[in-house]
DNA sequence: TGTACATCAGTGAACGCGCGTTCACTGATGTAC
DNA sequence: TGTACATCAGTGAACGCGCGTTCACTGATGTAC
């Protein structure tokens, strides 16, 4: 079988799969069409068949990075306990593998990306609003106020943890992070 | 007078100001050296006489502005009482007005940009240890977890106060951040 | 089952624009006499 | 004080590379008979 409209859509995924993942480590501007289009196994020709242009194809791959992130938040919210969904959320985040590697938060590897183009603003706001609305739900007390600080603390961590030069002082913002966004942790752990 | 060294070196210094400027604003594959120079008030042939390329602009800015942010968080730290330079630090970094323009803090504008380049990685990280040192001067109890956790949340909250599309949300993140790190100020207000 | 044809995803050479960089020239400023 | 000359910051046209985009072509796959 194989029937040629769905090798077309996989075609398409593996642009956007090999994009998604060049693009969070060098920046939009800093991936050519050949380059990705080499990372997906293909030649820069035949890019135009999937994608209008370099732009519609950043504005899809930052509306579905951030909208997946939010839709991985929410999910885990609704699973367990809060505290333990609270920790599912706040450890996968804040994980040094995962922030070393281009994988982590697409807030804080496009972000300055988005906020300059106008093309995936409302993505980043709808993606935004999602995760705050889940980690809400894990929060007790003052949900609102506790989610805003909770959110700005672990993407200033991973902002800062990425930016540190050496991997000392990246662990120390990870660490002390998770430790401010799970009170019950720091006696857990030592 | 007017010695022509002293007027080069104010060219130079018109160039570097109208870069950090527009850097911050586009992000440095945002800006080309036309722009910079248009800025400056000069034609784009000069740049020469002054810098050895955009790369080398770049990476000075960067560093400048870096060491810049850090001297004035010290500097702040240094007079009046703790809590005093502590509020001082804080408001002015989260003020709203600098966030919308692009004076804030060249760590949140030009962080992937400086984090991609090798250029002024040590200088990111000077800054980082600065600040560190400042907020733990004016912070009490155990000072490098709680400045590490300070400056992760204004940072975030800067980052996504300037990512957010609207300006409620924006508000929002900024005072939650403030509310935060300054803990004594929430009675205070209201 | 086998052959001829149609379709179309993918190829790779070529185009052209933008931008970083160079360079011959200008013109203002400071110096020598 | 005035004139001729030297210096050099700044000008703007031109160059060339990189990269986004186009297009004529290929070759594999599926269909008709």
């Amino acid at each position: 079988m194989a029937e040629p409209a769905h090798r077309r859509a996989e075609t398409r995924q593996k642009i956007l799969t090999a994009a998604g993942q060049l693009f969070r480590e060098h920046g939009i501007d800093g991936v050519g069409v050949d380059a990705v289009m080499k990372q997906a196994g293909l030649t820069h020709g035949g890019f135009y068949l999937h994608f209008a242009s370099k732009e519609a194809l950043a504005a899809e791959v930052a509306q579905t990075l951030l909208q997946r992130a939010a839709e991985q938040w929410q999910a885990l919210s609704q699973t367990g306990d809060r505290a333990a969904a609270l920790e599912a959320i706040v450890t996968r985040y804040l994980d040094p593998d995962r922030v070393a590697s281009g994988q982590c938060c697409p807030l804080t590897t496009l972000g300055s990306d988005v906020a300059r183009r106008g093309a995936s603003r409302e993505a980043a706001g709808g993606a935004l609003r999602g995760m705050l609305e889940a980690l809400g739900q894990c929060l007790p007390g003052r949900k609102r106020q506790r989610a805003l600080t909770a959110l700005s603390t672990m993407v200033g961590a991973v902002v800062l943890a990425r930016l540190a030069d050496d991997a000392a002082l990246s662990a120390e913002f990870l660490k002390a992070a998770a430790d401010s966004v799970l009170p019950a942790r720091s006696s857990k752990i030592v």
